[in-house]
DNA sequence: GACTGGCACTCGCTACAGTCGAGTGCCAGG
DNA sequence: CCTGGCACTCGACTGTAGCGAGTGCCAGTC
């Protein structure tokens, strides 16, 4: 039952293989490339054992071994040290971030970064809106029954939709309805808003009291239940590295997951304190990623979080490099966040 | 050479064929499946004289035929009636677009509508900008020396902005530059405005001209020049319909293609006129999508055109199905942009 | 008791030969 | 000009055989 030094490294050195070659390893190539200091014998013994446990398999009777999800969570808790990052991938990263004018264009930044640098899916959402506080709302006319909404949170999201009046609206009420807004529900945050923005009608005039309905209703519905939040995704095609060999066979499940924000939002964006999350193989609780790790962390400026980023990838991905690697990027990203 | 209306039928019967079976097609199929009144070997030598000519070919010497690109491009033009929608399909369209509240819902609805009715991969262009008026600017000071900018079009596009000042900038300032530049700016075309724009600078008072000279180049670049244009695209699952028999075996070309924002522009965002637009095969003029087609059009509201919309997938793809599809959900997209 | 060398065994992979059949091209006759 | 017939091609499939990587087990050694 209890797995000694000697099985560990065993286990050790068969992940790296794999994950190195794609190729089951065998037990002379485990002696050959690493130094056991025992005969291949004695590592089969241990193999046997490690298979026993549930942490190898063996695809086929005379092939080498290969790693489970068990394996894997083994061996990213207990077996891996995080590699540190290249300077030469700091300074990639830095470069890359450097330039950002804007939210979006940060961002959009990241996602690519993050693809590039692993060689993976990756996704980042944008700082949630639940985790936001109010920075101001503006209305912009656009015809006599129409405004536009906008609504720019202190994270740096802005968010905007048109509303439709139940009827002509003159542009002081535009000006006393956009004092009253910005006046209870700036510095708010947005999750705890509700309350507030329901409370509004009663604080205007019975003139504006319809106008005002409609749009604290489209202020609940919009920037609170609905699409409140967003995601940007890149480096899909990095899923056809590796040769259909991962994933079983068929990208079909993958990318049918990807297409639904809702799983996407599952995947990184339930994230409380700013820990590194891997979810390896079957972990996964959407049944189509089940072929499928996940290497998640929330981010934000300072300690606080506003969002989630990681990448998705084979289960027989590199999981030091990766983790470093987003770990690194969600720091410089929050890093960046906090100078606005 | 001449192609007679028998040679035609039976070009049509094997495209027909290809199309729903996947499957090389011989000549005693082709006869059993389709009345075509004459024998399988008269059949053949028929499809000997296509096959010379270039629009089918063998993939192995004791194979049935598969459509070229060319006899696609016949088929397309000559030989296939644009099938109408079903009331159903039609009622789908409606029902899908109907509930859209917003441009960016609009977009995003008619993506996936658009790929869930010709199981393909969807691309939408928001509207261009180029093709936009300003309806109106508006600034939002964020900060002391920082504005977030605002641009409302008369399309539905609304793009903002964060723009680092100079200096300090005190509200009344930003009065008067909001003032001024929806004096000068609203109702011209974005295309146009570059001058316009260079101009501003020389309309203000001294102490504002930093600020203005700022807020112009920030203006000039972020709308006219960069990120101008917006894509949406769903339906990448789709792709794999088909096993990997299109697509020649990698999804890879595909998917990168599909990543970049430029390739997409270049597929549907070219559209002058409102003409349907097909390029099958080799007709693509970017290398990754060689073994795709695509199906395009513009759409706008009556018969402008601010942008384009369009699916891809293989070759073998129902041609007649798909361009009915993409244009009538191309015009019911126009007219619900009339109706704003 | 732990490790090792040796050995028999398993089984996937590749190569090769043989068969089958869909589909073709061609030709002679209607 | 069309058709039926016929010889031919060649990919797909099947079965067999040999190879070799890799294993599990066992007896022997330190």
């Amino acid at each position: 039952m209890g797995l000694d030094d000697r099985k560990l490294a065993v286990l050790r050195a068969i992940v790296e293989d794999y994950v190195a070659t794609q190729e089951p390893v065998g037990s002379r190539a485990l002696v050959e490339r690493h130094q056991l200091g025992v005969s291949p014998a004695t590592v089969r013994n241990d193999m046997a054992v490690l298979e026993e446990e549930g942490y190898i398999r063996q695809p086929h009777t005379s092939a080498g071994r290969v790693p489970t999800d068990r394996g894997y969570r083994l061996f990213v808790d207990r077996l891996s040290r995080v590699k540190p990052l290249s300077p030469a991938e700091r300074r990639a990263i830095e470069r890359f971030l450097l330039g950002a004018v804007d939210l979006d264009d940060v961002v959009h930044r990241t996602v690519r970064l993050l693809a590039q640098l692993t060689r993976q899916v990756a996704v980042v959402q944008y700082p949630s809106l639940a985790r936001s506080s109010v920075r101001h709302l503006e209305l912009v006319p656009i015809s006599t029954t129409r405004l536009m909404l906008v609504m720019i949170a202190d994270t740096g999201r802005v968010e905007q939709r048109l509303v439709e009046m139940p009827g002509p609206i003159p542009a002081d009420d535009v000006t006393d309805l956009r004092r009253l807004v910005n006046e209870k529900l700036v510095d708010t945050r947005l999750s705890e808003t509700p309350p507030l923005v329901q409370a509004l009608v009663d604080e205007v005039s019975p003139d504006l009291r319809p106008a005002m309905a409609t749009l604290s209703s489209v202020l609940l519905e919009t920037l609170v239940e609905r699409h409140e939040e967003r995601i940007a995704l890149a480096g899909t095609a990095n899923l056809t590295r590796g040769g259909l060999l991962d994933f079983q066979g068929s990208l079909r499940p993958i990318l049918e997951a990807l297409e639904e924000e809702v799983v996407l939002l599952k995947l990184i964006g339930e994230v409380e304190e700013s820990s590194m999350r891997v979810r390896i193989g079957d972990e996964n609780e959407i049944d189509n990623l089940r072929a499928a790790s996940v290497v998640s962390t929330g981010y934000g400026p300072g300690s606080t979080i506003v969002g989630g980023l990681g990448v998705l990838g084979p289960t027989r991905m590199d999981y030091p490099g990766t983790i470093a690697t987003v770990r690194a990027v969600a720091r410089y990203v929050g890093d960046l966040l906090a100078q606005n």
